[in-house]
RNA sequence: GCCGAGGUGGCGGAACUGGCAGACGCGCGCGACUCAAACUCGCGUGGGGUUAUACCCGUGUGGGUUCGAGUCCCACCCUCGGCACCA
């Protein structure tokens, strides 16, 4: 019977067959017939939101990546966990249904089964017993039951780690330790007592010289609303009324990540507002340090390491306070560069610093207000248009510089950011930029006071000449130090101090590393300064005005008293509403409706204890579910908590998730996201891993060409018909460009139609095969004839298309042949360790090429090629191996090991250079000693050709590779 | 401007710790099969040069180290991605 390589009906078969005898069902710790002694694997995909119609091609890159491997590991004796689930609340889901009328509810639904459909045409291996979508109630209980979690800590620094906010609430109590002003607890003071200034942080009492005062009081003479809005102001879950990104046009606040550059929402690119409203924060800061310290101990691409670093911004300075001339108060700035506090020049504020009107003076107080009145009605965008020209206004007032003693002028700019630092910087134009610029556009001084290395420095002072020597301590002396007019635009990089000393303290002829110590020594000693770490990382924005997002575990008193929902009451559920839509707005200034004020009485008020409470009417973001997922894969049907202590203890291991795939635009959100609440449950002792994803892995981009038309309007790609080498829609002719695969370049390419002409086997292994994981790459749709030809070659290999029968012979394969199967076996191993996917089946390909030219290849060279293959095209290699004559599933085969002694040839070739270019080639006994090669080396016609009857100089023998006769000219 | 990744045939891409540049695939050329085409199979395919050898050039550019450099070092150019008045 004539048996020709279906690809469809293969595909099918092993498919139903999968499923009917769960195959890909993944055993866990307490599971009959698990096997312990096995290591274990946990290969994770970045889950999909299910918000569109389905896939392209470029989607499933990663799945199948990460599906091959999985594959492999399993058959390399891994217990494997490569599970799959829907992120499915959230905005993208939200405006899907928006967009099409219909209720979320409704479109997840469909838009889950869709996909779910798609990963199983391509042959996906999950266990889709242990699937999860973020808005199952099962599921968002223990979303929100971490949410009580993060409500009920707080973060001690003494410990650098988060404790139950009780222990906070005892240790004050007992009056066991203070807390300062930036919210960490201090060692227990004898002298000091515990006291809370105005705004309600405790710290402790003053100290001699300089600090600001503050109006102090004991914990005890708190009463219950103050003390409670102390507890409050320290947990990593707290409400604060804070500037907010305000979007009307998605009707909801969005966190910091989530709007672009240029100040529009990063969903449907509306703009977007800075205004002050009352939102749930997640103290996301308190981790900044450790959020960067452990990026060191992950195995990540060092683009998303920058990426978070850079975000993060971790500023390492000091902060100086500076004494206003005729007032009470100081200035505070935060700089990275004390030690060019000699060149301080000028200050500047932001406008809305709170000290303007303090330093304001009467002629001027006019135009402060209309600079203050222009920039507060500035968009960002607009602020960006400017960035190159500085624009300020001086307040009229002065400050003191401490060091010099010098009167500085104080102005305001918006260069100045009120949201970084404390809003106020010292200016010094000889040593930044920005401060240059606005010193020259504003005709203010600028004092050089660092100039480039000490070799320039003694360069320029042997040119003046100056005497140049070093003191004892290793800096230059001041005696011969340079002068301002000899560089006066003055050295912005690190270098070494001159024009800065004042008889306390000198930084002159120290390197900026030994000056920004000696400065900051200076100025603690007078408490007026001291080293401070900034970040630009700030609190993470954790409400959305959103129906479809999982409702907060809060509810809220009649006095504005929190309360959190018991443990035993979750999940909150989400209440049905037909009207789920959010009140967009085109006006700024219009008031955020959350849609659960619109929810039926009977769901937002709830009496407890006879007291009559409101459930809190934002929910929260799309992010929420996808932080913790990887989780509850490892025990999705648990009840009791998230996932039992010995299958997250299995399954995490010592470093967590072993390889999550996923795409690069995650890298400063959910990522950032996920890591932070899995230190806070690491903390708390619910997890037992410091970082949840050991490696990481982006996978790259599918482009592909996109025409445009000559008014810039993309046409559908796959309707434009090409005539000598020009590009037409219907009549028009087009342009062509290269990007992204996607929707909005109407170039997509759909797995669908692909799996239904040429197989999903042939599908996968053509993604695999374009080149590297993690790199960008052009579809091209007529590169896949190349793998639909492997593949038959394949199939005619282990069977007679004509008969049916398998074609395999029982006989030994030759030397040759056997020494190829081994080598490919190292090959194919090592490049799929390496998800080197693409070099992997170059090498699988050419071992069948050599099998090709056989009438009746070895078994013995046969079943390990399938079962190699069988990761990349799982059907097919299914199928084979039934024709060869085993019982299924290939899945289940041992990988092969390849034996060291047969990859040695009885003879080697070599290649023979002179002075290093390749004049011949010969064969020689793979044991042959040096001698004997070197012999024939120059015995060699083409070598002697070259030498020419030049004398021999060196002769550099390589065992095994090569021989270069060096020649002396 | 700063940070990160990367520049190799007509195209996608190979090349272990420095050791025959271009594996494998597409495309292309020639041939076989065919009435013909498609499919399939065989041979060839970096550029120059030669009937064919020989030989010369060649991994973004310019230098350097080395017996030998796509690979290491220095300087620069370009592309892509991220950040961007962050003090």
């Amino acid at each position: 019977m004539a048996r020709t390589y279906d690809h469809n009906a293969i595909e099918a078969k092993w498919r139903a067959w999968w499923d009917e005898h769960g195959t890909y069902r993944t055993l866990g710790p307490d599971d009959p017939g698990f096997d312990a002694s096995r290591p274990k694997f946990y290969v994770l995909d970045m889950f999909p939101y299910p918000s569109g119609k389905g896939l392209h091609v470029g989607h499933p890159i990663g799945y199948i990546a990460t599906d091959v491997l999985a594959r492999f590991k399993r058959m390399r004796g891994f217990n494997v966990l490569h599970p799959m689930g829907f992120d499915a609340f959230g905005l993208p889901a939200e405006q899907f249904a928006i967009e099409h009328n219909i209720h979320p509810r409704i479109t997840v639904q469909q838009n889950i089964e869709t996909m779910r459909r798609q990963l199983r045409e391509l042959g996906l291996g999950y266990d889709w017993q242990r699937e999860i979508a973020t808005i199952d109630p099962a599921y968002y209980r223990w979303t929100q039951w971490i949410f009580l979690q993060l409500y009920g800590s707080w973060f001690d620094p003494s410990a650098n780690a988060a404790r139950p906010i009780g222990d906070l609430i005892a240790a004050l109590e007992r009056g066991e330790f203070a807390v300062d002003e930036t919210g960490g607890p201090v060692a227990a003071l004898e002298r000091e007592e515990l006291a809370v200034d105005e705004t309600g942080v405790p710290v402790a009492a003053d100290s001699e010289g300089g600090r600001p005062t503050r109006v102090l009081r004991a914990w005890s003479e708190l009463d219950e609303d103050e003390r409670r809005a102390v507890i409050d102001g320290r947990r990593l879950a707290y409400l604060a009324e804070v500037p907010v990104n305000w979007c009307p046009g998605l009707g909801t606040v969005l966190a910091n990540e989530e709007v672009t550059a240029d100040g529009r929402s990063e969903r449907g690119n509306f703009p977007v507002y800075r205004r002050p409203l009352e939102q749930w924060m997640l103290r996301i800061t308190a981790y900044a340090d450790r959020l960067i310290v452990d990026l060191d101990r992950l195995e990540w691409p060092e683009a998303v390491k920058s990426m978070q670093r850079n975000w993060i911004g971790r500023s390492d300075g000091a902060r100086i306070r500076f004494k206003v001339e005729g007032a009470e108060q100081v200035i505070e700035v935060f700089t990275t560069r004390p030690d060019t506090l000699f060149g301080a020049t000028y200050m500047v504020l932001a406008p809305e610093h709170t000290l303007v009107d303090v330093v304001t003076g009467e002629t001027e107080r006019a135009a402060v207000e209309a600079y203050r009145a222009q920039t507060s009605h500035r968009s960002d965008v607009d602020r960006q248009v400017e960035l190159k020209e500085k624009t300020g206004v001086s307040t009229g007032g002065y400050a003191i510089n401490p060091a010099t003693g010098g009167r500085i002028p104080i102005w305001i700019a918006d260069y100045v950011l009120m949201g970084y630092g404390t809003g106020a910087i010292m200016a010094v134009p000889a040593g930044d930029h920005r401060d240059f610029e606005f010193a020259i556009a504003f005709d203010l001084p600028i004092v050089p006071v660092v100039m480039p290395g000490d070799g320039w420095l003694r360069e320029m002072a042997e040119r003046a000449g100056r005497r140049v020597d070093l003191d004892d301590a290793g800096a230059l002396r001041a005696d011969y130090l340079l002068h301002a007019d000899e560089y006066p635009e003055g050295f912005v990089g690190e270098g070494t101090g001159v024009n800065s000393a004042n008889g306390q303290v000198s930084l002159d002829g120290w390197p900026t590393s030994v000056a920004k110590r000696r400065i900051v020594d200076w100025l603690e000693e007078r408490v007026i300064g001291h080293t401070e770490v900034q970040y630009k990382l700030r609190d993470w924005l954790f409400s959305r005005q959103r129906y479809w997002g999982e409702p907060f575990p809060i509810l809220h008193g009649p006095n504005g008293e929190i309360r959190p929902v018991d443990e035993d009451d979750l999940p909150v559920e989400l209440p049905p509403m037909d009207d789920f839509k959010p009140r967009s707005d085109d006006d700024p200034d219009a008031k955020p409706r959350p849609p659960l004020s619109r929810a039926p009485e009977s769901w937002r008020v709830v009496e407890l204890d006879g007291v009559r409470y409101e459930r809190e009417l934002n929910t929260m973001p799309n992010w929420a579910g996808s932080c913790w997922y990887y989780l509850r894969y490892i025990d999705p049907e648990n009840e009791g908590r998230i996932a039992a202590p010995e299958h997250e203890a299995y399954w995490m291991g010592d470093h967590g998730v072993d390889l999550y795939v996923g795409g690069v635009e995650h890298a400063v959100l959910h990522l950032l996201y996920a890591r932070f609440w899995h230190k806070v449950l690491y903390d708390l002792g619910h997890v037992s891993t410091v970082e949840p994803f050991a490696r990481l892995i982006n996978q790259g981009y599918i482009q592909a060409p996109a025409f445009v038309d000559d008014r810039g309007v993309y046409v559908p790609a796959d309707e434009v018909k090409e005539r000598d080498g020009k590009h037409f829609f219907g009549a028009v002719e087009v342009a062509v460009e290269f990007g992204k695969m996607g929707k909005s370049l109407k170039n997509m390419v759909t797995p669908d139609a692909i799996v239904a002409r040429s197989g999903c086997d042939t599908l996968r292994l053509y993604e695999m095969y374009m080149g590297p994981i993690d790199q960008s790459k052009p579809w091209n749709t007529r590169d896949i004839v190349g793998i639909t030809r492997f593949l038959a070659r394949v199939w005619r290999n282990v069977l007679d298309v004509e008969s049916g029968e398998a074609i395999v012979s029982d006989a030994a394969p030759s030397a040759e042949l056997e020494r190829a199967l081994h080598l490919t076996i190292r090959r194919v191993t090592e490049d799929y360790e390496q998800l080197r996917f693409n070099t992997a089946l170059a090498a699988l390909i050419e071992l069948n090429n050599m099998l090709v030219a056989l009438d009746s290849p070895p078994r013995a060279v046969i079943e390990p090629f399938v079962i190699m293959l069988a990761p990349l095209a799982p059907h097919m290699a299914e199928e084979l191996w039934e024709i060869l004559g085993h019982p299924p599933s290939i899945t289940q085969q041992p990988w092969p090991e390849h034996d060291p002694a047969k990859l040695v040839a009885d003879t080697l070739e070599l290649v023979l250079q002179v002075n290093g270019k390749v004049r011949g080639h010969i064969t020689v006994p793979a044991n042959a000693d040096r001698d004997s090669v070197e012999a024939a080396a120059l015995a060699d016609e083409g070598v002697r050709r070259h030498l020419d009857g030049a004398p021999v100089g060196k002769v550099i023998v390589v065992p095994g590779k090569l021989v270069n006769i060096v020649a002396n000219q």
